[in-house]
DNA sequence: TCTCCGTATTTTGGATCCAATATTGAAAAT
DNA sequence: ATTTTCAATATTGGATCCAAAATACGGAGA
């Protein structure tokens, strides 16, 4: 292992076990409803079964994973209805963070949301999906940590992290793509000018037309 | 240990320990602020470190305490940013959640809701804590439940999990007792006219009054 | 007396081993 | 042929043991 991957790796194997799962999960090489044998994943990732079992126990909690007792876990599946109402939750808390975060919105907050966005338009333009995902993420996290409240933006965190498993699927489109830039481009002029009313509705129609892409994805 | 005992004592290690660990907090047993000593527990509830460690993995994902890589785990302590920041999320929660209930609400539900509350008026009458902290959350985790949305009623149980530790104090007084037994009526009284508003309302009215007699709490 | 440093002790993190439960498959009975 | 039962196997749950890190403590130096 290089120097740089021995500092980046995290100081506990569990938070290195989460993080690979998140990753594994986030990037589809774990597919929804995949039962989890531990032994199996234990040895790919050369640490014993219980930093495993832990790793597992933070992603449960975060709805990543299912568990039932004497089963194990399985990669969680999300219904239309979860979906459905995952995003109903998050259009409510968004709203409040939206809403808080403008309120308290300095130049440099927007700054850094305006790197995000160039990020995302790179990322959109080289068809880098995994790239556009994460700044994606960036753009939206680092609006709502402005927010300054840390839990509410823990909780969207979590809400998001639900979905993350089909939203790679999402920007696999040339057109999804090209989309979210110049929603992100609406949201941002409102950001601007300070408007909590508009950052608020473009982000909503941002959100639905997500939702909207990503039904027929759960169908199959 | 008697066979009812016995045929309560969940199935694994980790859900017993999950759930007296969730009790000790929430009576007070374990104080917010106090570090967890793994090995002094393992051996209290007699169980190894593994289990417990699994259970006190998900104890910190739903906030209930607070967790350093090599330093453990400490009953989450709240400030009072944190706390008027979680009745903030549960107002936009459960305003959700009472809406969608109202509008699907058997004869049935209201008849599970107007026992609970028989049992908070019981409780509230002997003075007897516990059972009034019990009583009270089975009245409003009922309503919740009614709205279909599981996701949902998960994520408030968790955000009132949280505070629970500080609930009971609050319960000792007869005051406070008698005051949710009466805002109580007054949201069963909405719910039986089918007025999502009004419920809404008491049921804000309820809760504002919770935090404004909790904060003090939280100042020492 | 105070600070700094190094050692001893405590506490957490992780690996291995064993036990308990669930699953699978094959044989026997209908 | 179908179903049921029981044994073999796979998989999870938990206990013990060891390693690593953090904390506490005591002594040396200023």
């Amino acid at each position: 292992m290089s120097p740089d991957e021995a500092r980046r790796r995290p100081p506990t194997a569990q938070q290195f076990v989460l993080g690979e799962l998140r990753r594994a999960i986030t990037t589809g090489r774990l597919r929804p409803g995949t039962p989890i044998r531990q032994d199996a994943l234990a040895e790919e990732l050369q640490v014993s079964r219980v930093p495993l079992r832990e790793a597992l126990k933070t992603l449960e909690g975060e709805g990543l994973v299912t568990y039932k007792p004497h089963k194990g876990y399985c990669v969680a599946m999300l219904s239309l209805d979860d979906l459905r109402e995952v995003y109903r939750i998050r259009e409510l808390l968004e709203e409040e963070a939206v809403r808080a975060a403008v309120a308290r919105l300095t130049d440099d907050d927007l700054h850094r949301i305006e790197a995000a966005q160039e990020e995302v338009e790179r990322a959109a333009a080289a068809g880098d999906v995994a790239a556009m995902a994460t700044a994606n993420r960036t753009f939206h996290m680092t609006l709502f940590d402005c927010a300054g409240m840390p839990r509410l933006a823990r909780l969207i965190r979590t809400l998001w992290d639900t979905t993350d498993a089909y939203r790679s699927m999402y920007y696999g489109d040339a057109g999804n793509r090209e989309r979210v830039v110049k929603e992100h481009r609406a949201a941002l002029d409102a950001l601007r000018r300070r408007s909590a009313d508009e950052a608020v509705a473009t982000l909503n129609v941002h959100r639905d037309r997500a939702v909207a892409e990503l039904e027929p994805l759960l169908d199959a």
